[in-house]
DNA sequence: TTGTAAGCGTTATCAG
DNA sequence: CTGATAACGCTTACAA
């Protein structure tokens, strides 16, 4: 069993100190390229790779940043993940992470194990049942950087990225409106959680533009409401459904298929986020799209630039209106 | 900005040395229980988090492991990681998390950062343009422990753990036969993935017991193939099509509606995965289902018991067949 | 049981 | 530019 390659072993095989070996691998010497050239050489012929420990022990650098999200398997979560990795790669850092399964008790001890990590910043979506950013104090009187992403809360030091929900489904109440639809049925999952708010209000917001009553307003379990519920909340009572997501939207056109609800005909259905199924449902669903991979991207962005002081790249985190088979001219 | 607390502080409050602390800390002081619960009371109190790597540097374990996937906005990896952080939590592990873009260099670079980050062991399903398992002799030859998951390779002390995917299509070929079905299109991605030819192999297996001609195989991109395509291929030849995976079966029941070819009616539709999504299309999909979570369970599992050389824990990895609307007695 | 001291791999300081 | 040395926080012989 091989023992792993440190600087030692290649200022030995060079008859140098430890501490040239170091300052040549950190580009920190610069000239005397004959040496820089030999030690890069018996390096790569090493295999050498920097312990990250020992350095983070020394320079408090860590190079890594950890993640807590509610649940890792929730493809929403997956696809902001992805772009998070992409971002961090590019900028050397390592993500470690972790999931609270809706825990706050949970995301507490998490934190604290990743103080014991010594990362150097930390992005989290919150729980349901957390209610304050709080907990996050001891992290940040480390002088540690905080970001807070897609379930925000708000809190001084600690700076939210989410998306522009409002505008999105304010383009989606307009088309509706623009298409003669009169009665909205607006199907949420939590009325607490901000995007819910966020979504919500946008619809509202144009609908007493147009002197339309606003959006009645039901909150369904995602996973678990039945056909019956539904069919009693729906009740031929609305031209349109729209929905905080598209696991609720493809719930509800499933449905439909079941308590023989025509879609679009009798009602018009909206999803939001344009997950990869809702092109997969019958009719195929319109949603609201933003990118998920952009968020993340963004959110990596932000606190790598918080760490260093360097300056934000701005990516693209659009939001647009897929126009699909859901909605029709009434 | 608060300077992060070290057994030295505990040390100093209590006017006892940093040794004995780290004994009691660590439970290596069985009497003396009075001192015990002061350290203990005091390390609360200061909010103590070991440094797990001045921790890992002295003793050489840091609880850290690594976890190569192709893409982790997959939905596919993104459940199975999910499992994954169950056991690896349990088991006090963190997970650092990489992704190679199936790009096979970018894998190499990452088992590198992997060995600077000196995880104890490495997780990976592989990319497509991956030959051979040969690249991780260096970490093996550290004595550090590998497993291979889902898409594997093999490779003499590498364990890889898949699904039992003979034994899914197996059930399925027997319900489409037991039904009446004679002529089979198999839809696959890549004709050299071990799944493939395990999902394919269980299909002509039972196809060739029941004296039927075998599978005719066609590759498709699971993302691009069109309606036309598709036509083509089809041309009234089969009434079965059998899917490698949800993703392709999904698109096919899309371009059915395009092309007016009636599901079930015309010909039979069955998937593989039974993912989120397969049961939001129209008709529902029939699908073979397997534990994706518990697919991660089991790899965590199996690394921590090479890591620990303790027991295996035995995880549920069942696969069944989920008979829903795209499928039909003839 | 307790403390002293050395060392894990690295980098920063300082003297040459 | 280079090398000796100390220090990061922790564990572990070894000695007391």
């Amino acid at each position: 069993m091989n023992k792993i390659t440190t600087i030692k072993d290649i200022a030995i095989a060079l008859g140098i100190s430890t501490s040239t070996v170091s300052r040549i691998l950190n580009g920190k010497n610069t000239s005397n390229s004959k040496l820089a050239e030999q030690v890069l050489a018996t390096a790569r012929e090493l295999n050498y790779q920097v312990n990250t420990a020992a350095k983070g022990l020394r320079t408090n650098k860590t190079g890594m940043i950890g993640i807590i999200v509610p649940e890792i398997g929730d493809d929403f979560f997956g696809s902001v993940l992805s772009g998070m990795e992409e971002i961090a790669d590019a900028n050397k850092y390592n993500l470690l992470l972790c999931q609270s399964n809706e825990s706050h008790d949970k995301e507490i001890e998490l934190v604290n194990s990743l103080i014991a990590c010594n990362v150097e910043g930390i992005v989290i979506s919150v729980s349901k049942e957390t209610q304050s950013l709080d907990f996050l104090n001891p992290f940040l009187a480390l002088g540690k950087k905080v970001v807070v992403f897609d379930r925000t809360l708000t809190h001084p030091e600690i700076p939210a990225v989410i998306f522009n929900d409002w505008e999105g489904t304010t383009m989606a109440a307009e088309h509706l409106i623009e298409t003669g639809h009169k009665s909205f049925l607006y199907v949420g999952l939590d009325k607490n959680l901000q995007n819910n708010k966020d979504r919500l209000s946008g619809y509202n917001q144009v609908l007493s533009q147009s002197n339309l009553p606003l959006c009645e307003e039901v909150y369904l379990d995602q996973w678990n409401f039945t056909s019956t519920d539904f069919k009693e909340i729906w009740n031929n009572k609305y031209d349109a459904i729209v929905c905080f997501n598209d696991v609720i939207a493809a719930r509800i056109l499933s449905i439909a298929h079941e308590i023989d609800l025509k879609i679009p005909e009798q009602a018009s259905v909206v999803g939001f986020d344009n997950r990869l199924y809702s092109q997969y449902t019958f009719p195929k669903l319109t949603t609201v799209e933003h990118s998920t991979r952009g968020m993340g991207k963004h959110v990596i962005n932000l606190l790598t630039s918080l760490l260093n002081d360097t300056e934000i790249i701005p990516v693209e985190m659009s939001t647009e209106l897929v126009l699909r088979d859901t909605t029709i001219k009434r």
